[in-house]
DNA sequence: CGGGCTGTTGACTC
DNA sequence: AGAGTCAACAGCCC
């Protein structure tokens, strides 16, 4: 589950490694993924010279000379840079570089590879209505944002179109170290409550930016990264102890996705 | 072997 | 506005 950390640490690989070639071939083995018609896609990006790679919540976005290729990666999947001669056997679409190299991208199902004319971002909708980063945000940032609604705090944080790049895999110990219970209403918290919410976002994500992203995800060289189980407090623990108190960690059904929480440190009221 | 779960997102309904 | 459900898939666990 690639969410902002990975995400941040792939496109600032892809900036490095790949800014300045030129795209002289695309193969693609799931036309499904795109935006476009298949012949379209390759039609728009043959030719095109890659200028530079940012990102915006779990999307990169590769600026071409020929217009913008963008690409998220749903549930999980590799952006490898790779030789003709060592392709990786899953692969959904193949970009051939003017220098021999090759981009091979896999995902599940739900990831996306989407084709934008240039100057026409602000019609793509998905990308359009994405709120800003989350490690960009500021207290006041957020207390304006969470001002005059209502629902839990847990869908604010995981809607990317208020806040993007916080996934159901960071969002547990961010919850956590904010002493929020995942459907504490948004119209209950108090100011200190939103301070700590945004530190607790910087402490959920910073250390994993640092780390190259989460360790069940690979970079660009096909490298693991380094945030490991030992970083994560609450998340997927279910039944061990509270790092702070020692109660036992519970799972619980919140909405459609699962929540970790202690229950003693993260009560309901 | 198979059923259940996970994860992202948009579409849809209430 | 917000909550709930569904659909799309691979891989893992029991």
């Amino acid at each position: 589950m690639p969410e902002l950390p990975e995400i941040l640490n792939r496109a600032k690989e892809m900036k490095e490694a790949l800014t300045g070639k030129t795209i002289t071939g695309i193969e693609i083995l799931q036309p499904k993924c795109l935006n476009v018609p298949e012949d379209a896609f390759t039609a728009a990006l043959h030719g095109a010279r890659l200028i530079d790679i940012t990102y915006r919540g779990k999307w990169i976005f590769t600026e071409t000379s020929k217009g913008w290729l963008l690409f998220c990666m749903g549930m999980g999947g590799e952006i490898l840079l790779v030789s003709r001669e060592s392709l990786p056997e899953k692969r959904r679409l193949l970009f051939d570089f003017d220098d021999g190299t090759c981009l091979s991208v896999n995902f599940w199902w739900f990831g996306y590879a989407h084709y934008v004319p240039a100057g026409m971002l602000e019609g793509h909708a998905m990308t359009a209505k994405l709120g800003p980063n989350a490690i960009d945000l500021s207290s006041e940032n957020l207390r304006e944002m969470l001002d005059g609604r209502r629902g839990g705090i847990k869908s604010f944080l995981l809607n990317q179109s208020r806040v993007a790049g916080i996934g159901n895999a960071y969002v547990h110990d961010i919850l956590f170290m904010a002493r929020l219970h995942p459907l504490r209403s948004i119209n209950t918290l108090i100011d200190t409550e939103v301070n700590g919410l945004m530190e607790a976002i910087h402490r959920g994500l910073q250390p994993s930016i640092d780390k190259g992203g989460a360790f069940y995800e690979v970079g660009l060289h096909g490298q693991k990264g380094r945030f490991s189980m030992e970083d994560i407090l609450i998340g997927y623990r279910e039944g061990e102890s509270c790092p702070d108190c020692g109660a036992a960690i519970k799972k619980i059904k919140t909405g459609s996705t699962s929540s970790f929480i202690c229950p003693v440190c993260q009560p309901l009221e």
